[in-house]
DNA sequence: GCAAGGATTGAACCATCATTCAATCCTTGG
DNA sequence: CCAAGGATTGAATGATGGTTCAATCCTTGC
């Protein structure tokens, strides 16, 4: 027995995994998940394709991990930034905000991670994100109908149906690479009157 | 010059032709985009897999067009049902519950229709689809500001966010195969509220 | 330095379908 | 009935791109 692998291996490989998956978010982030070929991902992480399959069982479960890496990072921006505020309508501003801002920071990578065409194992990981963005905005829903600041309903349903709206505002402004500057208090009015703040 | 294409031979090619998009529109009920290979196309609408593109160039030609077909039967169809009503909250009320009626009814197509991962070229289609939508609902909007009934509001941004929360609300049940009875109602609720119908 | 065995390579492999096309069948006008 | 030529067939073709694997390289402990 002359060989076991050692920290300093062990170290690598995990660099190695982590250079795989910035650089297949970099491909997406530049040329969408379209571009993203596992030869090609290979190739900016500097190892032979192969070298994939020694991480990732699949293409899919790359991507999947790469997906929710991305994912968490936004709600984790729009958990931060709506955490500095108090009233649910304040905390929706900030999720709006926060969230069309980066979405038109990077067009690209928004557009893959909301809407672009992927392998179904991957649009699956999809409903993950949207999903945690849906519990993140039914907390705020929920303590805001409890401190009487919103009507009663359902948190769920109205987290739920406010994800679609505001993924569906934003998908055209993507596609057209800006927003009016309008868009966003619009969307933030609508949002309010649909969470039902009183003006 | 012994041969020349009579109408007898037109009406079986357009029936031929209309044979593909329906048996398309099948597969796609029973078994999502996913099960439709031209083959499949083929075999059900009773011709060779090669007769198919002697009707549409491509694939992505046959299925926008398959696509075109059934959402515009699904817009006429809320269309028809929101005519019936006066006040946009009752229009928009018969626009939900057509629009989720129709889609449980059939959940795979519209699964397909809405969301399922296809072709990035079918995909553009739906666009058009979710487009036509807005567009309608706009209208409505549009009319209920004018008249009062509604508070000022950019008409296409509700129309479009409304059509995105409808169809992240429908997706859950779709997946699921049945929607809670309170869910529908619970839907018009929410974009009444959205809409600013005054209780 | 060396043998053991894991890590890495990248060209070959292969599965999947969309697409094509040579052969065949049908329809037409005479 | 015939010849012309379009319609139809379905097996072969081909493109794509994920996945594999024999060969090679490196690391380890002695």
């Amino acid at each position: 027995m002359a060989y076991r692998s050692t920290e300093r291996v062990k170290a690598r490989l995990s660099a190695s995994r982590e250079r795989i998956i910035v650089a297949a978010l970099g491909i997406m982030a530049e040329h969408g998940y379209a571009g993203c070929s596992v030869a090609a991902v290979a190739e900016r992480a500097g190892v032979a394709t192969g070298s994939v399959y020694r991480h990732f069982p699949t293409k899919a479960d790359l991507f999947a991990e790469v997906f929710r890496t991305a994912s968490q990072r936004e709600v984790d921006a729009v958990a931060r930034a709506a955490a500095l505020e108090t009233s649910a309508a304040e905390q929706m501003a900030a999720v709006v905000e926060t969230f069309s801002g980066r979405a038109l920071q990077s067009p690209r990578l928004a557009y893959a991670l909301l809407a672009e065409p992927v392998d179904p194992a991957v649009d699956a990981e999809r409903l993950v994100f949207r999903r945690a963005y849906a519990e993140l905005i039914a907390g705020y829903v929920a303590a805001g109908v409890a401190s009487g600041e919103l009507p009663p309903q359902d948190p769920e349903l109205t987290a739920t149906a406010l994800v679609g709206a505001l993924a569906e505002a934003m998908v055209g402004p993507l596609a057209a690479g800006v927003a009016g500057p309008e868009t966003i208090p619009a969307l933030i009015a609508f949002i309010h009157r649909a969470l039902g703040v009183s003006p």
